[in-house]
RNA sequence: GCCGGAGUGGCGGAAUGGCAGACGCGGCGGAUUCAAAAUCCGUUGGCAGCGAUGUCGUGUGGGUUCAAGUCCCACCUUCGGCACCA
């Protein structure tokens, strides 16, 4: 019979046919089996399609999971779609089609497009955040937040169009300027839902001690809820009763103030404007800030700008001094409490503003020269009273937050940089927030019972000139009746922001048809948490702190048993375009996997993303590369033509089988898939050089390899009659016994330059190998004339003499 | 500015403090072919040498060590994240 040539274009459908046929995928019922659950970052159906990067998280975890059945676990790996959001939005309402039917279209491409790689996704638990059976649950988890005090609406400042009458997205108002008209961008306050994080800022930093991230990761995290300690001061505020609050983090030296700061939008200067002198300067200086974005606020920081403020003043509670106030736009409403004291001794900021301003400077702590900049170090204390003497900042600290407290001034606090989550968009193409305005009974949620608030059906998804959602024209929505009293009322027009349906979607999975609950209690118990969530890291801090959010609030209300989601996570790096650059489709250097599948196969397509280069960083796509791994899978399918009808491993071929098992078990588990791949390289580039294979080898080889290239080794095990059911069959062992060999070859060096190479039994004593010294003339030559005086002997590597 | 990575052949990249460059791409030489593709075999860091061999080599400058790509100190470049955070 003529030998039948590697054929992917035969094959890979095939098997995808019998995969989708028997279910193969799918996770099982049986839950006394063990069980895990790995996930990826479900995709944003985009109209482009899937790019090569999407493939290379993917196939990392079906490696993982494909490994997994073979090790007897009964794997969840599922599939869903994270569909609601504006690119699909704007798509709409340029090409005049509901959302819905792009939504559906551009997920249709995406499956398609992922079963012809081959993963083996569990597609009978897909989820779509778009569907009203899914965004119903969404709404009820908000319902809880609400009912539990998690959801608030406050002021915020929003970037606003007044040509266009629009509000914008950072991304849309970069440099000030409008993205549609490139008008002049104002900082608009505006009325907004947050969901209240910050509540559970010491639970996700806490959290992080009890799960399996790279320390990189959950080092991101820390950074982003950034936590400090310090202390909350109050300052008399001279000509009123009040008292101005400032945070900070150095209550030592509070002996150094010079003055004091508010944002130029504390609301204190409104409350006495009438005793303010220079209002209408003030009112001048806070309409230039509001015409800055945040970006420019805060990149001009070398050139502080600012204002006293004329008719009030502070009192510094420790010494009764008084200081001037001034407004400047480097301290910022939105943290602490938008108020600071100023002590230009010991802080830049602090002290450039006061080099500016003519204000002076009082050094606290001994050290560095504060005529050139500020002293930011350790030191002694000076010019503080009872404070004067400590050399320890800890110890200041403390003694003064004594006395603070003590006497009423104060308090020591925490603050975090982390903001509580703005979570409402004034678009189309979201969850409706099931939320009533009542003229009588306030804000009132909507009944559970009348989830899902669906989307109503809208001609027009603009979004609205007024700032406000589309969803705000429709009278048969917006006009309700209050479920409390019954009166007339009004629906809250605002969606949900593209986070939401993303910070739970993995508990879905878990139970994905279920009616009564967003999953069963027994679904949730038995298949949570997460053991592994691989995804990208631009993902590490918001997506990852959101939905740890979400779940620790689960938690505590009871509704899921485990505190945290994700037991470890892992994040793939990007693949760039052949040029190094990021794949985008301005730059035109996107590869699609469409194109490589048709020209190599999707096994050798999965190969090349996993070969590339180290899992976790950036590569440069090279379609030359990704042949080098059709070659390799050409060599593996021509070893049937090597076959030699042994259920054995050869002498020859023994402890490499076992080396090689090892190595792949391990590297897949810590992704160190490029070499597991080179390890098999290695095996075959062996047993071409045996010249046979015998029916063991072979078998063992497609096993391992089968994870990365599934397609080919299926064949391979069907062609070779392997048995049936290659993806439960039992992952391969590897005996530390079989790999000992009983002559090694070791390094010879002196005085640490390698000097030649000698064949050593194995189990060679140092005294042995010290007696290899007269043996070996290479070695000679280098000690002749010297005295020898060490010999460092390292078993299994080298022998090295040192001599003078 | 702060936090976290990364700098190794022509290229992508390997390397528990122990023989730098595994594996692949590309190149070169050969076999096969009428020829080419594909395939197989060999070779491939720089410099010197016909050669055995020698010598220099992991961003830069120091250091520790018998031994440093790996550890320590200072710096340069680059990527990602955060950023006037008090």
């Amino acid at each position: 019979m003529e030998f039948q040539a590697y054929d992917p274009k035969r094959i890979e459908p095939k098997w995808q046919k019998i995969w989708a046929e028997t279910h193969a995928f799918e996770a099982l019922d049986d839950h006394t089996m063990p069980k895990f659950f790995g996930l990826i970052e479900f995709p944003y159906p985009s109209g482009n399609g899937l790019h090569v990067g999407h493939p290379r998280s993917n196939t990392a975890m079906d490696i993982i999971a494909r490994k997994r059945r073979m090790q007897g676990y009964n794997v969840l790996f599922p599939i869903g779609w994270d569909a609601f959001g504006l690119p699909t939005e704007n798509y709409a309402i340029k090409n005049n089609i509901h959302p819905a039917i792009v939504t559906k279209k551009n997920v249709d491409h995406f499956r398609e497009q992922l079963q012809k790689i081959g993963f083996s996704f569990d597609y009978s638990r897909e989820v779509d955040t778009t569907d009203p059976d899914y965004y119903k649950w969404t709404q009820w988890i908000f319902l809880k937040l609400f009912e539990h005090g998690m959801v608030f609406r406050d002021k915020t400042l929003v970037n606003y169009c007044p040509t266009c009458k629009v509000v914008l997205s950072n991304e849309d108002s970069q440099g000030g300027k409008c993205d549609i008209c490139h008008g002049d961008v104002v900082q608009l306050p505006k009325d907004v839902w947050y969901l209240r994080i910050t509540k559970y800022a010491d639970k996700l930093l806490e959290g992080l001690k009890s799960v399996e991230y790279p320390e990189n990761i959950a080092q991101q995290q820390v950074n982003w809820i950034g936590k400090s300690t310090g202390a909350f001061v109050n300052f008399a505020v001279k000509g009123t009763d009040e008292k101005l609050e400032i945070y900070t983090t150095r209550p030592d030296t509070l002996f150094g103030v010079t003055f004091m700061v508010m944002a130029p939008e504390h609301p204190m200067i409104d409350k006495y404007a009438d005793r303010i002198a220079n209002m209408d300067a003030i009112r001048a200086y806070r309409e230039d800030c509001a015409k800055k974005t945040e970006f420019e606020r805060t990149q001009l920081v070398k050139d502080k700008t600012g204002l006293k403020i004329e008719g009030i003043s502070g009192i510094n509670p420790l010494t009764g001094k008084e200081v001037p106030i001034f407004i400047s736009d480097y301290v910022m409403m939105g943290y602490g409490t938008g108020a600071i004291m100023a002590v230009p001794a010991h802080d830049q900021r602090d002290w450039e503003f006061a080099k500016k301003f003519g204000i002076d400077i009082i050094q606290v702590i001994k050290g560095g020269d504060i005529e050139k900049e500020a002293y930011t170090g350790d030191g002694e204390m000076i010019n503080s009273d009872f404070l004067n003497g400590y050399t320890n900042k800890k110890d200041s600290i403390e003694r003064v937050l004594e006395e603070i407290e003590a006497k009423g001034y104060g308090r020591a606090g925490v603050q975090y940089k982390m903001k509580d989550w703005a979570f409402n968009r004034q678009r189309y193409w979201g969850e409706p927030i099931p939320l009533i305005h009542c003229p009588h009974c306030g804000v009132v949620a909507v009944p559970y019972e009348e989830l899902p608030l669906r989307l109503p059906e809208v001609e027009d998804f603009q979004p609205g000139t007024d700032g406000k959602s589309p969803l705000a024209r429709i009278e048969s929505y917006v006009n309700c009746t209050c479920p409390k009293c019954g009166a007339a009322a009004q629906r809250e027009t605002d969606t949900m922001p593209q986070w939401a349906g993303s910070s739970w979607y993995f508990l879905r999975y878990c139970d994905p048809h279920n009616t009564e609950a967003f999953a069963s209690k027994e679904a949730l118990d038995y298949w949570m948490p997460v053991d592994w969530y691989n995804g990208g890291m631009e993902h590490v801090t918001r997506h990852l702190l959101y939905s740890r959010f979400w779940h620790q609030f689960l938690y505590d209300i009871g509704e899921v048993s485990c505190p945290e989601p994700y037991i470890k996570r892992t994040a793939q790096g990007l693949i760039l375009g052949t040029d190094g650059e990021k794949m985008s489709k301005s730059r035109g250097n996107v590869v699609n996997p469409d194109d490589i599948i048709d020209d190599i196969g999707a096994d050798a397509f999965r190969l090349y993303e996993m070969f590339m280069g180290a899992f976790d960083q950036a590569i440069p796509w090279s379609t030359n590369g990704a042949k080098g791994c059709r070659k390799f899978l050409d060599r593996v399918w021509r070893l049937q033509e090597m076959l030699v009808d042994s259920d054995t491993y050869s002498e020859k071929l023994m402890a490499m089988m076992h080396e090689t098992i090892k190595k792949v078990s391990l590297d897949y588990e810590a992704m160190k898939f490029n070499t597991a791949i080179a390890a098999m390289m290695t095996l075959v580039n062996e047993m071409y050089a045996a010249g046979s294979v015998t029916k063991a080898e072979l078998k063992t080889l497609i096993q391992l390899l089968n994870p990365v290239a599934p397609h080919i080794t299926e064949e391979m095990w069907e062609r070779n009659g392997f048995g049936s059911g290659m993806m439960r069959a039992p992952w391969p062992q590897w005996d530390e016994a079989a790999m000992v060999k009983s002559e090694i070859e070791i390094a010879v060096q002196v005085c640490g330059k390698v000097r030649g190479h000698i064949m050593v039994p194995a189990d060679l004593t140092k005294e042995q190998a010290e007696a290899t010294l007269a043996s070996h003339e290479g070695v000679q030559r280098f000690l002749a004339g010297k005295n020898l005086v060490k010999v460092i002997y390292v078993p299994g590597r080298l022998v090295n003499f040192i001599a003078k």
